[in-house]
DNA sequence: AAAAGTTGTGCAATCGTTATCTTGTATGTT
DNA sequence: AACATACAAGATAACGATTGCACAACTTTT
C-alpha cells in the first residue's frame, strides 16, 4: 500500500480511505487511486485488516463436525441442504463465508470469531449447546437453525418441531396404528420436541417406546431398530427423527421380514431429496430449507444493523407417501 | 497473550515461543504456559500470526453453488460427503476454512483468494473449468477433486473414473445386458471419463445411448429417463453418473412398469450413504471419500511447503447389490 | 579463579492497515 | 479585511503476534 501511495503521490492512510470508498477523499483522487490499484492488481492484506478490526463482510457458519473422522458419520444430509441455501444467500449479498467447527466453550467461540474477523455467525443446529448459546448471543450476533426453545434469548429459525411431530402422531393414529417406536437422539433439542409432538398427536391410548441413537447415524439407527424388533417388540409404526433415520428403520423392518407400510408404517422428517427417490417414497415432514436458509441470513443482517429480531417457526407439511 | 504472560510471570515473546513448542524455552516453563493457555481457552490470534509470519493458515474450498437458488438443485450429495471430510482434515490441522463459490474468470479467483487471504485452495470438482484451472495452478497452490485429465498441470485427487466406468461395463456385460443408457452431464470431465470407461468395458457389441442431463439434477434425470423409456427405447441397463442420477433412473424405470433389476439393471457411482439405504440397495461404484478428503489436504500442505506433488487416482470398488 | 561457552528470557522493532487527531488550505460570512 | 467554518490529506499510534539481538545466569574449561 505504501508503494501505491508513492505512485499516487499521497499518503498511506489516504490510499486506505480511497480504496474503501470513504467520502473523506476527493472523488477525483479516489478514482485515480482505485484505478491505480486495479492496474497493479493490488488487494488489501486481509490479515492486517482483520487484525486492525475492520468490520468485515464475513459470516461464520458453524457445523458440528466433531463426530467426523475416519469411519465416522457425516452430519445429517439435511444440514448440507441448508448449508447450500445459506451459502447461496450469503454469496449473493457479497459476504465471505468461514466454515467453523463446533467449539466446546464460550471463550473458544468468541476467540475464533474475533480471530477470523467474522461479524456474525450462523449455527446449523444447536448441537446441545443451548446454555452456551444463550450467553454467546448476548455478546455476539448469532442466529441459529434449530429448535425454538421457550426460554431462548437468541434468534432461531427452524421448523415448528412440535407441530411437525403432532402431524406425525395424527397420521399414525389415523392409520389406526398404536404401538410406535421413536428413533433419534433425545438429547438433541429439535428431536426432543418432535418426539413430544408425536406423543401429543397420538393421544394417551398409544404405546410409545424410544430407541435412542446418538446424533443422526444411519448405521447406529439401523442396528438399534433391528435389535429392538428382534427383541420381541412388535410396533406397527416408526417415527425417525430424520429421513436418514427413517430409511434405516425401513431397512431394519424389511430385514426382520416386515412389509412397509402394511405391517409397519415409517415416517421421517425433513424431506431431503433422497426421500422422494426412496422406494417406496418416504412419508415425511417437509421443511422449507430454501426459506429457512434465506431467513437465517436475513435475520442476521438485521441483527448486524442493530435491530432486534424475533425467532421464526416455519410451517411444516406432512407428505404422506409410500411408507 | 499479554494477560497470559502476566499470569505466568514471563514476557509475551516467551509465551509465544512456548505455545509454538520452540525448544528455546525451558520445557518446564513451556508446559506450564501451555497448560495455562488451555485452562483459559486461549488461542493465538490468527490474523496477527498471518500478518507477522506471512503464513496464513487459511484454505479456500470452492464449490459450485451457481446452480443454487430458489427452486434449484443443490450440489450432488457426494460433494457434501467430501466437504465434510476435507473440513475435518483441515480443522484438525488448525486451518481456517473459507467457503467460496465458483467464479467465472481467472482474475476473479485470484482476487478472491487474495482478498480473503487464503494460502491455498481446494476445488471440489473441476466444474468444467479445466483450462482456467491450468492457468490458476501456475500462480496459486490449488488441488482439485475430480478427473485426472492427461494434460493437467494441476494436482488432482479423485477416483479412477475410467476404471470405475470399465467395471460398470464389465458388470453389465457379465449380466448379459447389451443395451445401455448413460445418464449424466457429458460436459463434466469426470462423467465423460466414466462414460468412456463403460463403453470400453462393454465392448463393441453393446448398444449405448447417452441421456444428457445438466449437472447432477435428480429431477431432470428423472424426467429425461422417463421420456426416453416412453419414447420407445428399451434398454436393459442404465448407468447413472452419480447415485442420485441412478436413483432417478430407478424411479423412472419403475414408473414405466419395468422391474429393477430383472427387466433393467441400474448402476450408480460414488456409494453415498443413501445408496445402501435405497431399496433395493443400489449397485454402485465405491469411492473412498474419507481418503480422498485427507489426501486433498495432505497434497495441498506439501504444495504449500514448496514440494512438487503428483496427482492421485484412488482405486474404486464395484458394490454389486440389489439393482 | 578467570575466561569461555551454554542456555533461557527480555527488549524493541516489525508486519500492513485503519481510527483518531492534527494541520493546512479553500470557502463563506460579517 | 478579518475571522469562522468546512474539508481534504498528513502524522501518529495502535491491533497482536513473531524475530533477531542483547543480556543475564549458569556450566564448563584452562
Amino acid at each position: 500500500m505504501a508503494d501505491l501511495a508513492r505512485l499516487a503521490g499521497v499518503s498511506v492512510p489516504t490510499v486506505s480511505r480511497a480504496l474503501r470508498n470513504l467520502d473523506s477523499v476527493l472523488p477525483e483522487t479516489r478514482k485515480r487511486i482505485q484505478q491505480l490499484a486495479d492496474e497493479h492488481g493490488f488487494v488489501a492484506n486481509a490479515a492486517a485488516q482483520a487484525l486492525r478490526g475492520k468490520t468485515a463482510r464475513k459470516i461464520a457458519i458453524v457445523i458440528d463436525f466433531t463426530s467426523a473422522g475416519p469411519g465416522r458419520a457425516s452430519p445429517d444430509a439435511f444440514i448440507f441442504e441448508l448449508l447450500s441455501d445459506v451459502a447461496h444467500a450469503l454469496t449473493i449479498r457479497d459476504f465471505e463465508i468461514a466454515l467453523c467447527a463446533r467449539e466446546p466453550t464460550l471463550e473458544r467461540y468468541e476467540r475464533q470469531f474475533a480471530d477470523i474477523g467474522a461479524s456474525g455467525a450462523i449455527f446449523l443446529g444447536q448441537g446441545g449447546q443451548h446454555l452456551l448459546l444463550q450467553e454467546l448471543a448476548a455478546r455476539f450476533p448469532i442466529v441459529i437453525y434449530g429448535a425454538a426453545l421457550p426460554d431462548a434469548l437468541y434468534c432461531t429459525v427452524g421448523s415448528d418441531n412440535f407441530a411437525g411431530g403432532e402431524m406425525v402422531g395424527h397420521e399414525i393414529a389415523r392409520r389406526g396404528r398404536s404401538h410406535v417406536l421413536l428413533v433419534g437422539d433425545p438429547e438433541t433439542d429439535q428431536v426432543r420436541l418432535r418426539f413430544e409432538g408425536v406423543r401429543a398427536g397420538l393421544g394417551t391410548k398409544a404405546q410409545v417406546e424410544e430407541v435412542p441413537v446418538r446424533g443422526f447415524s444411519y448405521d447406529e439407527a439401523h442396528v438399534a431398530v433391528r435389535e429392538r424388533l428382534r427383541g420381541g417388540a412388535s410396533p406397527d409404526a416408526i417415527f425417525g427423527a430424520s429421513d436418514m433415520l427413517a430409511m434405516a428403520a425401513v431397512r431394519a423392518a424389511k430385514e426382520s421380514g416386515l412389509s412397509v407400510p402394511d405391517d409397519i408404517a415409517v415416517i421421517g422428517y425433513n424431506d431431503i431429496p433422497q426421500a422422494l427417490a426412496f422406494d417406496p417414497p418416504l412419508t415425511t415432514v417437509r421443511e422449507d430449507d430454501h426459506r429457512a436458509g434465506s431467513l437465517l441470513v436475513e435475520k442476521l443482517m438485521q441483527m448486524r444493523d442493530g435491530a432486534r429480531v424475533s425467532s421464526v417457526r416455519l410451517g411444516v407439511l406432512l407428505m404422506s407417501r409410500g411408507t
